[in-house]
DNA sequence: CTACTAGTTCCATTATATGGAACTGGATTC
DNA sequence: GAATCCAGTTCCATATAATGGAACTAGTAG
């Protein structure tokens, strides 16, 4: 009897788990719970033999179904999520991204997140080499004049601090209201920027990154000498809100289901 | 062929299935990289279909190979990691260890973790019930007087506030001196405990919960009226730091291999 | 060069997964 | 309260797909 294809790259011997693993990978990338029938669908499966491997993975903790029966990912899933910290995670996953806009640039990209109330930088692509540890450089930069700041102070992940907004260079705005101004701004582009404001001859651009439920968890951006990128701000400024809109469908939750509009 | 038993509650046409889970399960509760003879050894599989189930799942991302070679948890685990909160996942993984204690104890139980420099609880059975969304009762209340507070001072996780420390009832202790003296006594005892501190008549008893690394991360803690729990203080500490430790196990990398000491 | 150790590939064998069809059990309708 | 439908599970004959021993390869040490 022959079958359309072999699903992929076929191999041999593993029938049973490509398929298991493609009803996991689907009630995970879905992340909401999935009823036996989506999943029917979704995987094309014939009804016993998912009704089979279902339960299969139920008993092995890959899977789990929620009150009203439909799959979720199982106590094996929450296990590593409890164990592993989520910015390591996010690095993880935004790595091919970073390493994307370090190609398509060729200027240092950099992914920075909050921690209470400090921006800090969890991953960087500087020619070529990326920060791992935990230990973090907990690079101490004033919100207001990097554009990564920027960007989480825009979508209200940080406050502006409190007080007088520091001068670092001649350029660096001081004026809270002409701050504000410029933070609405770049919600509306969907971009930050900062141009010899925090060090003279260093230009920076940064785009939001969202998490799951659509909130700005992140900022992804890219710096270099104002020479090399004043005069390419919006160009590249678009392409880190493609990039960092990339990221963020990874991050989304899957919000319906696929097929149908 | 009469194979030893069949493992577990036998199920049928799930051989395959049932190894493979059986390997990611390896992998992932033991989270540390193990090498291909680590599972072969662990999981008593002959090395032929060992090597084909975790071909097959590296293909399917279920697992992943560092760049020793060793098998770690692969993209879906993390993708997993990054949509879901880590408290969320604690809760979830708590949850079976406070229902036992409130079986235990009858009295009221809670976790309970800092979010910047608060105490939060993050969860809570009394008498049956729990509290589920993510809009965690944000009990307020000062750390130096609550047991749950206790606990995470002693331990470091938060530090005693500046300034005064309220005096909410006659019992509570103000004196930074005595204060310290006591969390030093906590981290022996493996407990600490509050009689009329925070309420009059109202005894509390926590216990540090720790994490992947070993550090502390949350408090487990019971609650109730000081004329049921004042004179069973050390007997309840004890089952609490019991329950806590065995909590914290299930969240600890495991940190060898299980087999040899 | 020889002897290991770690892991992959082969391939004959058959145990094992497969899937169509029959079945169950719970709603929903008439 | 029977009849109908839908979601999901169980059955079972079939042959396909997984199995595992042994041979093989690659890398390392002695």
């Amino acid at each position: 009897m022959e079958r359309a294809v072999s699903t992929s790259t076929s191999s041999t011997g593993t029938q049973a788990i490509d398929r298991a693993a493609l009803l996991v990978a689907t009630v995970v990338r879905a992340d909401e719970p999935l009823s036996f029938l989506d999943l029917h669908d979704e995987c094309g499966l014939p009804k016993s033999t998912t009704s089979r491997l279902l339960t299969a993975l139920e008993r092995t903790e890959l899977l789990e179904r929620n009150a009203s029966g439909s799959y979720v990912a199982g106590p094996l899933f929450w296990l590593y999520a409890t164990r592993h910290d989520q910015w390591d995670e996010l690095v993880r996953l935004a790595r091919p991204t970073l390493e994307r806009v370090s190609k398509d640039t060729r200027e240092t990209v950099n992914l920075s997140v909050t921690r209470g109330d400090r921006v800090v930088q969890v991953a960087q692509v500087d020619s070529t080499y990326m920060l791992g540890t935990r230990d973090w450089t907990e690079v101490d930069v004033p919100a207001h004049c990097s554009a990564l700041g920027k960007v989480l102070l825009a979508y209200g992940v940080l406050d502006v601090q409190q007080g007088e907004l520091e001068q670092v260079t001649p350029s660096t705005i001081t004026d809270r209201e002409v701050l504000q101004r410029q933070l609405a701004q770049v919600t509306r582009r969907g971009y930050a920027s900062t141009v010899d404001e925090l060090e003279i001859g260093l230009t920076g651009i940064g785009a939001p990154v969202r998490g799951s439920g659509g909130e700005v968890i992140a900022a992804l951006g890219v710096s270099g000498p104002s020479t090399r990128l004043e005069n390419r701000l919006d160009e590249l400024g678009r392409l880190l809100n493609d990039r960092a809109e990339q990221l963020s469908g990874l991050l989304r939750r899957r919000t319906r289901k696929e097929g149908v509009a």
